[in-house]
DNA sequence: GGCTCCTATATAACGCTGTTCTATAAGTAT
DNA sequence: ATACTTATAGAACAGCGTTATATAGGAGCC
């Protein structure tokens, strides 16, 4: 039941963006009444919680399989996967960007969206470690890549790109990025 | 008339963030009723895409204000000052990124729009003419530096900086961009 | 000046939203 | 089999954006 009230949110999120998630539009495409939603849930805000979190995971998940045949090669792999998971699910991204803004999350649910910078901090520290980027505090350094990232991502979701290949402006950038910071 | 609807939905914006801005709370605050939002605005999306504009044109004279000793510190201290009008108008900054993404704007809002975009290249392209950045296509790389700028501001307005002295961390990001511009 | 027409404003209503309340059904333990 | 707890369904409430209707005000003309 929760399951399937989930998988209607996202099925109503990818398909018609974040205002198309309701209470009771999400209620009817899972085949339960809109009281459904706060018994499992609390909330509205609970079921986009809920999707903030497993947005997040499945985002750890994208980075994480990136691959390269060194740390930094891993590292720039890992945030092309960040912006190929964004541009593939567009409305998601949206959301879970959004939900940091309006909702106060519990503290559970910010350590899962953590544990995903942490992966990203990971990713930086052994390039550190290889001497492929500058030593420094890590923690810092991946925040510096993620605000680029992020914007970029952000800004192309928007619609607000002057360039006309963007995978390569976002590459360039990354890569002007790395090299400033080795 | 116009203006004092726009005063109060600066007003309200600033005070209680995007969600407290609704066509009644506008017109009661302006002393004027609901229908004033629409004889004025159209509906309520066309209020928002003034504030929009109006947004907009006041990033662009924080930007244009900036100054330094050579092209390359005024490209660096225009991106100071971005960030600046950001954190000082949060829920405004995150008004004019929203409605680029969720309404469709009139094509003269987003000239204005792309006229603040058009203050950063030629802060750009002047620093190419310097020699004080790499040359090459002065529009891509001033999309490179936005997306980070962006992001950077995104990022801490949404109350996700991992770093302890968010100013510094995005000027370090920004140095590290534009010496990989070099 | 008085009358007509047009415009602008105010009021009320409609359909939608999130949420809450009440009543009914289902399921479990005794 | 009965009693009690739990969950679900349905209606109702306040607020939202928007629209339709009715009223007031001002401009143009006789």
């Amino acid at each position: 039941m929760t399951a399937s009230l989930l998988d209607a949110a996202q099925d109503l999120l990818e398909e018609g963006g974040i205002d198309s998630i309701t209470v009771r539009s999400v209620a009817t495409h899972a085949g339960v009444a809109p009281m459904g939603v706060y018994s499992r849930f609390g909330n509205k805000d609970g079921l986009l919680e809920a999707l903030f979190v497993e947005g997040f995971d499945r985002l750890q998940a994208a980075i994480a399989s990136a691959s390269g045949p060194d740390a930094l090669a891993r590292l720039r792999s890992g945030c092309m996967a960040y912006r190929d998971f964004a541009l593939a699910n567009p409305h998601l991204y949206e959301l879970m960007f959004r939900q940091m803004l309006e909702l106060e999350l519990s503290a559970e649910s910010l350590e899962r969206a953590e544990q995903t910078f942490g992966h990203l901090v990971s990713r930086v520290s052994d390039a550190m470690a290889a001497g492929l980027l500058a030593r420094s505090d890590d923690v810092d350094v991946a925040q510096q890549v993620w605000n680029a990232i992020h914007g970029g991502v952000s800004l192309e979701l928007a619609g607000v790109t002057f360039s006309s290949d963007p995978e390569r402006t976002f590459g360039a950038m990354l890569d002007a990025m790395l090299v400033g910071l080795r």
